[in-house]
DNA sequence: AATGAATGAGGTTTCATTCAT
DNA sequence: AATGAATGAAACCTCATTCAT
């Protein structure tokens, strides 16, 4: 699936070569040299294809052009369409989802740790490079299985999961009241989620404008207060 | 866009249909009804199809076979792919999300409202034959920019609103405490989203399935309490 | 090829015609009397969408909708397009081009004869609902090679016998000197070919409107008098 | 509308080249070298195929086929069918009627310019390569308006143009006389005209051969003299 | 390594014509 | 007689991918 590895180092010197004919020198050529990020120069182009047209309707050639190599070179780097596509989103879902973690941090509260975790969790899943991928991992996943479950499995789940321990953690110090963390760790991410779509989605095409400060905000609010007046003062 | 107003309309009953003239009997017709679900079978094959695929990698002839008519005979009922695609969307919108309520119904709480509109959402959303339409406007909205904004307008903005008017209901009333309703409103919906996403985009490519039963009320209690433990009781 | 003998006469008389259900009479129709001039309308209409597109590109569909019928009506007069633009073609040349003359009228001169020959000839190849015809024949001719044959023995050929005969009529009489009648006929032709389709292929696109009254006064100078100068007057 | 530019040129010779950087040869290509003449190629297949056809019947795979190259290999050289009829009919323009002649050779009589000018034009409009030039613009003319338009500016006005110069001098010299010398310019073309599509139409489907050469001294015979009798002798 | 050329497979759409009523 | 529906055949065109240099 991915050439690159099998096919050595990035040879050429960036030295003159004259070219010959027969008859005399006609040329004198100072080769592009091949860069070790070709790979990355190709991933960051179909990015953008793939953010604005989707993966079917993306064209290799766009792709190309916009690296400013041929459409063959392409195949160089990625046996297919497919694979950069694969490369594309296993990069940037490894890139937003760091690996584990050490563990919960059991110095701090439940509270505050889930309170971190929802602002960072919005500035990474709508950050514009980004935001793209759910999207079309809800569009086109069918025609891609094994990447709609890496996402299911690499991204969301995962987070998932540690959102679900942030909460049986509050729930056995006694700071969290909740019946059903499994779930309950879906409401937290819906907020999320629907924000990154919204902006994916909605925004582009004239939808109004998200705030993503007051967004987050409201979400971390309702998560831990819920909309129930009450007596107490919040943490 | 729609060619089935220029057609003439199936106002006939299948049944026998006597001509008569100043003489006598000439004729005993049997019209050829064409069903007045034509239309409606082509869109149906068509969702099967869209769903299995997005709209870009669905195939016209796919979409005939399935209906068990020619291809050409589609182009008698639509105009295009993209009439065919757009008049399902708008269809199955327009399905869901039925037309203006009669207004908030001012005897009940709030609280009660929106437990009500919850669970009626969850249901809605997670149709199986409409699960597939927040995914592909998600996946292929950026080449339908007026039907992304349709879906925008008519179900999410206005299911938004709805939610929100609850919200300011209970607030005035004193049922809620909600800073910021119009995103609040937001995170209520955030979580039905992701349970639709999920059942239209994980389940069939074997991610975790969910127990929608048990999210809604996850979801429910989560928004109405919150997560902090409290000494009050919930409605 | 043609279907419009063998169908027997124009059947139905306009009476009212009551349309019956098995429940009750729900209309009361006047049918449109087929009028033997069917197939004149739709060879007008033919001659339309013939003379404005070109025969592959012109449309059945839009000669029935001109019409006012539908489509598959045509094919009870005609047996194809080829047909009904066989029948169009072969009615207008046997319109424009009268059947054999009785004769050259030996009372009248010779360039008197050739003199109203011009005249008519201008009028009836540059005649609006002709013109098309020798353009559509040199263009798509090749496709239909027995009408373009059938042009040329039944219009070209013969106009061009007729005006030989005079031209030898004029020169056995003395009036004339001319070597090759045979091509001088092409050579008289050749100017009224030439404004017929000027009007017909140059004029709709813009080119530059051609004096039709004006031409034929020159091209008959011309073919008299020749452009050298001379001292004789001219007839 | 032409992507012969947008593709790089043909410079290299079809020589071993020697490809040298500062160690070594690392290379001796023969660059497969697409023959300058592809599109030409191209341009004589499609001249076949619309000569036999016209524009409209004529097919890209025949096309194709004739060259010995894939369908889509026609679009590395042309946008479209009609892009491969505009290049080849403004080809061919611009090889029969070539640009602007010096001006008129003052030291010749108008009349031995004009005898000159028929013969050469009786040869350059009939060429077998070129005749169904204006067969096809007549016939399909109405459906490429720029391209009429373009025949007819650059063919037809300015081939009577010239003919008219020459008439006009011939008058000022006292050689002609002409009263009307811009009509009469369009009957010294029709006998060309019709002679070029007597060759590209009639005689294909089987009308009566014309002897060109025939025809061209018996027109300019006409054209100087008239069919009147006279005593004196002509040049 | 890089690329211009080439193509096979497939896509949507059109249209003359026939069928069944 | 007339027509709405239906379709087979074919057309143009696109694009991911491979070949040969």
């Amino acid at each position: 699936m991915d050439r690159s590895r099998a096919q050595g180092k990035w040879a050429f010197e960036a030295n003159p070569v004259l070219i010959i004919t027969d008859a005399s020198v006609i040329n004198v050529a100072m080769p592009r040299v091949t860069p070790p990020d070709r790979r990355e120069a190709i991933l960051a182009a179909a990015r953008e294809e793939f953010a604005a047209r989707g993966f079917a309707a993306a064209r290799m050639g766009d792709i190309a052009r916009r690296v400013g190599i041929s459409r063959p070179a392409l195949y160089l780097q990625f046996d297919s369409k497919e694979a950069i596509f694969a490369a594309l989103v296993g990069g940037l879902i490894a890139d937003v989802i760091p690996d584990e973690p050490p563990g919960l941090d059991k110095t701090q509260s439940a509270a505050a740790l889930l309170r971190m975790f929802i602002a960072a969790a919005f500035v990474r899943f709508t950050r514009s490079d980004f935001a793209f991928v759910p999207r079309i991992i809800a569009g086109e996943g069918q025609n891609f299985p094994e990447l709609a479950r890496y996402y299911h499995d690499e991204a969301i789940v995962r987070v998932l999961d540690r959102v679900e321990a942030v909460l049986r953690m509050g729930v056995a110090r006694g700071e969290f009241a909740c019946a059903d963390a499994h779930h309950a760790a879906r409401s937290v991410i819906g907020g999320i989620f629907l924000s990154a779509m919204w902006r994916a989605v909605f925004e582009p095409v004239g939808g109004e404008p998200i705030d993503l400060d007051a967004m987050a905000r409201a979400h971390a609010d309702l998560v831990f207060n819920g909309l129930l007046s009450r007596k107490e003062p919040t943490p």
